[in-house]
RNA sequence: GCGCGCGUAGCUCAGCGGCUAGAGCAUCGCCCUUACAAGGCGGGGGUCGCCGGUUCGAAUCCGGCCGCGCGCACCA
């Protein structure tokens, strides 16, 4: 108690370590696998990339899953969160290629061996870091058993899984067009293109002769350097104005190639001239248009971004813009470019490596979707999955009805190389590599999100009926932000509903992204990302930081419970821009509650015990019954993930209520001059009340309410 | 283009048919009263984006604008 003399403010930089360390070393986190998943409650954690660090999106959910878990492991239910990473495969991989273009070699120099080696080396040293910082905000996550995606358990449930929709026929091989990254020289998903605004280029109107000689055709294009590898034009079937032509046949400039004239309904005829040049090999409509009229399909842009053999000379070898460049020209000098305007338009970028997609037809493997999306989406309308709030299920059933085949295979090194052998025109396809001799194994390995739609099962030893599988599946919630609704949520349900009959969770949490202060993302390129542990330790301000009312320099440190609190505070269904003001208050909450805990155990003495309370007086009977309302009002905002009004709520009942009228009000009662058995009683219920606070607010600001609980006498916080 | 959401005090937001529209922070005034000055008490500040409609009554419901954000689909 002399501690509580002298420290007149909660100092979460001395608490918390401490606090920490004991939780960690409690056996708290680490439920054994008894009883039913019904019984017990699980959440999975997102898995982070294994080489990541801590941003705000991690801090919000990681507060929200604690406040969770920690909400039901007070309920007395056997509670475990799921800890894991991901292995990432683009990203990882490319941080592991700038190390080495650093050393002045390249992952084709080391080979696919060594490459790999160096990404397990890479993952050593640098994989750590983001769960002893999950460990800082005191995320009660199951520290002792941390799974990876690229564990050997975990490999064999993914392979399984390729092997069996394979042998189903939903997964296949095939040319088709794919977004492809000419930086990473890999296709990506269509989730992985993010389209630009504004993009100015180019746009050449450029005359094809009609192969009768008489006329012409002028078609509009941004991408000339296309032209090579044209095999139509294509008019709308009521266009008057080339009715006649529709059958006929244009020459392709600089190529020579006849083209036929074709009708089709895509073809807008208020566009340009009304007559569209058709690239099945390097456009994604123009790919649609090529199939429905059996075109050729020519692919004059390789893979590795140069011009291919099959755009002839001289363009054969040129990059894409000196083959643009060149083409102009050429036309130009044929006098066959009837204009050239600048054109504002929308781009699809990777959102990988930033390069400008290169759509081009591709020998890929996908995986059919809509079979598996049908009972994904019924789940979801018959409510056995609930997603909150409930408007983002009309986002995921509208997505999941108009699903395409996945794109599931990556051109890259890291990651779980697909289970498929060849041997001349044999395909074999299994766990295990085949039998006898000269078989090779498809190099490519399977989109990083196939493997993360088995996370809540895989985690837990399946394909094998492992105790934790039993204990802990299907887990109860699943929490993340929007952007991966579509990636990984509405993945996990085909796949759990797929392999486990069962939904790998019951209701899906959609949070807030937290936006920079100014409203725009933040990130680290704008120079407008904050880091959860600067607010925590205390470090700097970004340098943009909007027009809020907050001095530059660093962020004091406010403490793990501030930033859990602040966190949720500000959060909501919508996004939200950064508040540092949330923290502040939540810091300030801390340090409220930690002093009214002083004024009350420095003039009595707890023992350790809960006493019953004992009203005497109005005021007494108002603070019980307020009481008790916030004790229901939190559990219920809890659970039913409204986690801002669950924080603010506390702190008006800590603040307003508890302190600012009630400590108040029993001020004098407690004095030299009190009556001796009033004083007791008021002890009594001073003491309950300040228990039961406390507990109620554990679940949000976990390392102060353990702070004082132990202050006060009690043992077990939990 | 289609869909969703949002525009309320200087800032961040709550309120979503009915008491003089709220909170935190900021601001102003008064309190160095022995839990906390990272405190306490009190005050000022909003024609609730704009226009119309429904209603006894509208931030709150309906329609139309304007502005912002997000999602989906995209036109060469």
């Amino acid at each position: 108690m002399a501690d509580l003399q002298e420290r007149t403010r909660f100092d979460p930089a001395e608490v918390e370590p401490r606090i920490l360390e004991r939780w960690l070393s409690s056996g708290l986190v680490h439920p054994e696998p008894d009883g039913t998943a019904a019984e017990n409650y699980s959440i999975a954690v997102p898995p982070p990339n294994v080489t990541g660090v801590l941003h705000m999106g991690h801090a919000l959910n990681g507060s929200i899953q604690d406040t969770l878990i920690r909400t039901n492991r007070m309920r007395g239910r056997r509670t475990k969160w799921i800890l894991g990473t991901d292995h990432a495969g683009i990203a990882t991989q490319r941080q592991v290629e700038k190390r080495l273009i650093s050393e002045g070699t390249t992952r084709e120099e080391l080979g696919r061996e060594a490459f790999v080696e160096r990404v397990w080396e890479w993952r050593e040293e640098h994989g750590g870091q983001i769960v002893e910082q999950f460990k800082r905000l005191g995320a009660t996550l199951d520290y002792s058993d941390e799974r990876f995606t690229m564990d050997e358990r975990y490999v064999q449930a993914v392979l399984k899984v390729f092997v069996d929709l394979y042998d189903e026929g939903l997964i296949y091989r095939d040319y088709y067009m794919v977004n492809w990254d000419p930086v990473l020289r890999s296709a990506i998903s269509d989730l992985e293109v993010e389209e630009q605004e504004g993009i100015a280029d180019t746009l050449y109107s450029i005359a094809y002769p009609l192969a009768s000689g008489e006329g012409e055709l002028v078609v509009a294009t941004v991408r000339p350097e296309t032209m090579l590898a044209d095999t139509a034009v294509a008019v709308h079937p009521d266009d008057e104005r080339y009715a006649h032509l529709v059958g006929q046949e244009v020459i392709l400039p600089l190529v020579g190639r006849r083209l036929p004239i074709i009708a089709d309904p895509y073809v807008k005829t208020e566009f340009g001239t009304g007559a569209l040049k058709i690239t099945p090999g390097h456009d994604p409509n123009d790919f649609e248009i090529g199939r429905r009229h059996g075109l050729p399909e020519i692919g004059v842009i390789g893979e590795d971004g140069l011009m291919t053999a099959a755009a002839g000379e001289p363009y054969a070898g040129l990059t894409v813009a000196a083959a643009q460049e060149r083409v102009v020209a050429d036309l130009d000098a044929q006098g066959l470019i009837r204009a050239r305007e600048e054109y504002v338009h929308t781009v699809p970028f990777s959102q990988r490596s930033g390069a400008r997609v290169e759509p081009l037809i591709s020998l890929q493997w996908f995986m059919r979707m809509d079979e598996l999306a049908r009972p994904a989406i019924d789940v979801v309308r018959e409510g056995s999955v609930r997603i909150h709030p409930e408007s983002q299920s009309r986002r995921y059933i509208a997505w999941l009805s108009e699903i395409r085949p996945w794109c599931i295979s990556r051109q890259l090194w890291w990651g779980h190389q697909i289970p498929v052998w060849y041997r001349g025109e044999e395909v074999y396809c299994g766990i295990e590599a085949p039998q006898g001799d000269g078989w090779e194994q498809d190099p490519d390995v399977l989109d990083t999100w196939f493997s993360s739609a088995l996370w809540p099962f895989a985690t837990l030893g399946w394909p094998e009926r492992t105790p934790d599988l039993r204990a802990f599946f299907p887990t109860d919630v699943l929490s993340t932000a929007r952007d991966i609704l579509f990636l990984w949520v509405a993945r996990m349900v085909m796949m759990g509903l797929r392999f486990t009959d069962r939904v790998p969770f019951t209701d899906v949490n959609i949070h807030s992204v937290i936006q920079s202060p100014d409203g725009r993302r933040m990130s680290k390129s704008l120079g407008t990302g904050i880091d959860p542990i600067a607010l925590i330790e205390g470090g700097p301000r970004p340098p943009v930081y909007g027009n809020q009312a907050r001095p530059p320099g660093d962020f004091p440190a406010y403490g793990a419970d501030a930033v859990r609190f602040g966190l949720l505070a500000m959060s909501s269904s919508q996004d939200v821009r950064f508040s540092e003001e949330k923290i502040a208050q939540g810091q300030a909450l801390a340090n409220k509650l930690y002093n009214a805990t002083r004024f009350v155990a420095l003039r009595i003495d707890s023992g350790g015990v809960d006493p019953e309370p004992q009203p005497r007086t109005v005021e007494d009977r108002w603070i019980l019954s307020r009481l008790q309302a916030i004790e229901a009002e939190t559990q219920a905002r809890i659970d039913g993930f409204d986690f801002s009004r669950a924080a603010l709520g506390l702190y008006d009942f800590i603040f307003g209520e508890l302190c600012d009228w009630y400590l108040e009000l029993v001020k004098p009662r407690l004095g030299e001059d009190a009556e001796p058995e009033d004083r007791a009683a008021l002890g009594a219920t001073l003491l309950h009340v300040l228990r039961e606070t406390i507990a109620t607010a554990h679940p949000i600001i976990p390392f102060v309410t353990e702070e004082l609980w132990e202050l006060l006498g009690w043992t077990e916080a939990e």
